[in-house]
DNA sequence: TTTTAGATGTGAATATTATCACATAAATGG
DNA sequence: CCATTTATGTGATAATATTCACATCTAAAA
């Protein structure tokens, strides 16, 4: 437990030192139980226990509360959790209260969908501006504005971009990604489908349509389940 | 090692059993090879070793070998592999042979993007008709037929669809969902932001793109890099 | 007010996953 | 053609993640 001073105020911190894998993993389900927690409070509820919140999210209660442990989201002991408070947690853990300005570097298909995405909005992250080569673009009318790579750093700079979304066609999103380093982007949700190469401090989110298509079909063809068995049988046939 | 018989031809099955869990992590990083494989052989590369590509696509060397092991991929003893055989492998492990026709629900500004997204097709995955409730969107014209849930039985059948991708708000996600389950349909891909429920038959891969998008900002916020230090501290503030 | 029941929070135990290490096989060179 | 080198493939081992179990605390009941 750590106290310290700022502003004559008294801040408490407690520090704990996790694996980063412990905390991806537990981060992956914080999601899960937040999208968990909406649908119960629409349904009405209030107030939920780890076994709720297990049922729910389709783990084990204790995995919830040791999830919750590894983000110090504590509870009434016999009280379980009230629901308001622990989204106010997450949303606290994933800076909601701040604003993150955000800019589209392409405005093809997807930027385009991208763009006018209001959910980001509705969750305080605001795509500021949209990049692209093409001068018509540039000039049409879209819901945000949208310019030439030669005003990239001048963008971030002015908003204080911090992490930005690839959305350009894969033969050009390395030589995006690297102009994006370069400017101090430091996140980084990518569609291109590729493998983008950043310097250590660069975090990326690949995001590839494809393989997550493929990887349903390959779920369906044979018969992998989510639920229900274990255990199961690949067979893996060669021509005699 | 089992022997059968089709049409005059022998064949010949090695049968393995697995955990689910361990298939879903070795698939998810055969993904992650693949991507590497097709940027080396791009490079021109045509025979690569297990630490080309563990290099390539960040894990060791051991564990290439044992996915591969896993999926009783093989390559030659003391030559590696050769790039083309292992893609060939790869693609043939995601039915990539086979066509996959593949329904569409809502064509919003998501829905459009995907209905436009070439790539699918190259990989012979064919979404073959889109389905909105708005009546503009079914006379307009788009790449693919865009009809209303009424003729949903139909095409499903016509086309032997057995994958979905949802694109429809939130709102109405889960009663899209039931119906296509209702249908026939055994895989879904969701980019609706809640938590569908379906029968354990079905499988369904989420993308929720804001939580995405949060997980890179809390990445950044807190400093988590992806190479490099293993442990990671973690600050809980409270107000004194 | 005291007791009781019931849920949390977390160290300990178990299960799972990744790494190590080496037997094995193929290409190369003498 | 044999020795040697070098990379594969996979059991054995180490590391990591999940589950168990219980001490702890609190709300409700008596």
């Amino acid at each position: 437990m750590y106290i310290c001073r700022v502003n004559l105020t008294y801040y408490c911190f407690k520090v704990k030192t996790v694996t980063k894998n412990v905390l991806k993993n537990s981060l992956k389900r914080i999601f899960l139980y937040r999208a968990c927690l909406y649908r119960l409070k629409m349904m009405g509820v209030e107030k939920v226990f780890s076994y709720t919140l297990a049922e729910e999210a389709g783990v084990t209660p204790d995995q919830v509360r040791k999830d919750f442990s590894e983000f110090n989201i504590r509870g009434n002991k016999r009280g379980g959790y009230v629901l308001s408070d622990l989204l106010e947690k997450m949303e606290a853990l994933f800076y909601r209260n701040k604003e993150h300005n955000i800019i589209l570097m392409g405005m093809g298909n997807l930027g385009l969908a991208l763009s006018k995405y209001s959910r980001f909005v509705q969750r305080n992250m605001n795509v500021v501006a949209a990049f692209d080569i093409d001068p018509y673009k540039q000039k049409a009318r879209y819901d945000i504005p949208v310019y030439g790579m030669d005003r990239l750093k001048e963008i971030i700079h002015r908003f204080k971009v911090k992490v930005a979304i690839i959305a350009v066609p894969e033969i050009s999103a390395q030589q995006v990604c690297d102009e994006l380093v370069r400017n101090g982007i430091k996140g980084i949700i990518n569609f291109a489908p590729v493998l983008l190469k950043v310097p250590e401090d660069v975090v990326i989110n690949n995001i590839n349509l494809c393989d997550e298509l493929e990887s349903v079909i390959y779920y369906v063809h044979n018969q992998i389940r989510n639920e229900g068995l274990k255990n199961i049988e690949l067979l893996y046939g060669d021509m005699k």
